[in-house]
DNA sequence: CCTTATGCTGAGAATGGTTCTCGTTTTAGC
DNA sequence: GCTAAAACGAGAACCATTCTCAGCATAAGG
């Protein structure tokens, strides 16, 4: 056990003060950090950090519904903290995503119902916009290569 | 080049004969198929294929607006073709991911106006709902571990 | 205070999907 | 046929992520 927990101490979960600390990074960073970035990050500051504890516990935290969690084209993955709802418009070519103003789920109400969900619980979604970007257009004849 | 193309004939940019196998394989498909798959079922027929052919074709078909592409939690992408409007809900714990039908912009409208855009050229998009599907809610106290 | 059980940690090795390299094969144009 | 350019395949390389495992901390119980 990581903290001391009374009891009667039944709320959030209680972190670990390593999941403390990538949250904290997490929410005072502008924009979506890469596991590698977090790990570096969390170095520069005085305790020891391993890589693979930062990736454990991203996945605790995504778990715990308190990080959200998408794939960039390269295959690398990038976090924020879940309260964050950006979503995206990404360039199948050259794999540049830029953050989009709008949020499907919150503008249309969007019925999902119990049924649909049918005891899957809900945590965050993503919506992502892909195609062409303005300077991928020009660059490519686009011609079958 | 690879095909022969009249100078009038500037419809669409004429598939090689690996880019139309790939295609014609995903349209027959009842679901999403990863690169490996897609090679699998390609060395049952009579032509000889490469892994990287393969994934250099892809690549080629998403940009050219005939295939659209996801990343699954374990890093896998998976292949589909573009007119199929599947929306996925996904568990962040066991990495399940099963059809969700339900389409935001089908149902929404969801205003995208030219603004937001901005030269970007949309392709397809991709919805998802991440959670704990119920397997992994029992299996799991939730305490932070 | 000591002891044991439990779980978290970090360094480095292993994994595995995807991309790159490069010599060969095919195609287009003549 | 012949040549230049494009596509191809096999295998090596890449690299983010996960796994392994010994070490360390904390907790509970004597």
């Amino acid at each position: 056990m990581a903290h001391h927990v009374h009891p009667s101490d039944q709320g959030p979960p209680a972190l670990g003060p390593r999941q403390q600390a990538l949250l904290t990074v997490l929410r005072e960073a502008d924009a979506e950090l890469t596991g590698q970035e977090l790990h570096e990050r969390l170095k520069q500051g005085s305790q020891r950090h391993g890589l693979a504890t930062v990736y454990r516990n991203l996945r605790l935290l995504q778990r715990s519904g308190l990080v959200r969690c998408r794939k960039l084209p390269n295959g690398e993955s990038v976090y924020a903290p879940l309260e964050r709802d950006d979503h995206h418009l990404t360039c199948v070519s050259c794999g540049h995503s830029e953050p989009l103003p709008i949020c499907p789920v919150a503008s249309g109400g969007l019925g999902l119902s119990k049924v649909l969900l049918q005891g899957f619980k809900p945590l965050f979604h993503t919506f992502e916009i892909h195609g062409l970007c303005s300077s991928c257009q020009q660059s490519e004849p686009l011609a079958h290569g």
